[in-house]
DNA sequence: TTAGAGCTTCCCATCGTGGGAAGGTCAAGC
DNA sequence: GCTTGACCTTCCCACGATGGGAAGCTCTAA
């Protein structure tokens, strides 16, 4: 098949599919005397497991690593778990960022009226409070 | 004083001072016969405002409508909690993605020994099921 | 034969930040 | 005075994952 149904059947756009293949997370594809890419039943496997694992937001280097893995009949299930383990505490990490920060921010907008006068606590605090959020580190919002 | 310290005291890299300056978020600066830009207290207040909206997570445009509405003495503080609130819900919506995203790894973790034996039920999943977030019990793992 | 859908490669944009090169400026110590 | 090193300047590139779009080629159905 060629890259617009094996994209839809891995549930990725062509465009992705190709990125994949040019970031080596994909092999190269064979192709068509005419220079199409052809696909397989086994390619779209594949783009359905790196699908899911973006769906949960491991990033291209892991899933690499995870696929590799997954094709792996000796594996050790030890270094798949970790690699879970490991995103579960960013995940948890980025959790805790994102609540600080709204716990902050609610606490800025509790006593700001939102009405057609000028005062605003929100305004305030950001001009002279240290807001400071849990423990200091990276505050990445998205 | 010059742009590493105006940076420093204003808890930003001279790099972002600069780029702030080239996307419109600080006015161009007055320059030294030498071409160094030259910054007052009141741009270090202005750098603290910008950083403490960037530790908050308000996007660039939004943090340049905040400080239109700060330096504005007629301002009305409801648009300045509509922008907050606007800023809340989206936090509200990563934590909540976020959230799901890592109930549904764990409970693909959940019975993955995590030895030396190839079996594994995260790679499982990732491979066969249909990993919908969002939805509790959708996601199982036998 | 032609239209249009699908394929190819290539470049650009996102968003906020950092790295680094190549070169100009300044102040302190000799 | 001259050297050294810290600081400044602009410019380009990179990140991560994705999309947009242009220019041009291929395939298929009418």
């Amino acid at each position: 098949m060629n890259i617009g149904q094996a994209a839809k059947l891995g549930g990725v756009s062509a465009k992705m599919v190709r990125h994949y293949e040019s970031i080596g997370l994909l092999s190269t594809a064979k192709r068509t005397a005419s220079n199409y890419r052809v696909y397989s039943e086994k390619d779209v496997h594949i783009l359905r497991f790196i699908k899911q694992a973006r769906t949960l937001g491991f990033p291209i280097e892991h899933i690499k690593e995870l696929l590799s893995l997954w094709h792996n009949q000796r594996r050790s299930s030890q270094r798949v778990k970790e690699l879970a383990q490991k995103h579960l505490r960013e995940l948890d990490t980025r959790i805790r960022e994102l609540s600080e920060i709204k716990a902050t921010l609610e606490n800025l907008m509790q006593h700001c009226h939102g009405d057609d006068r000028p005062e605003c606590p929100i305004l305030d605090g950001l001009a002279t409070k240290n807001l400071r959020l849990g423990r200091p580190g990276t505050v990445r919002v998205k």
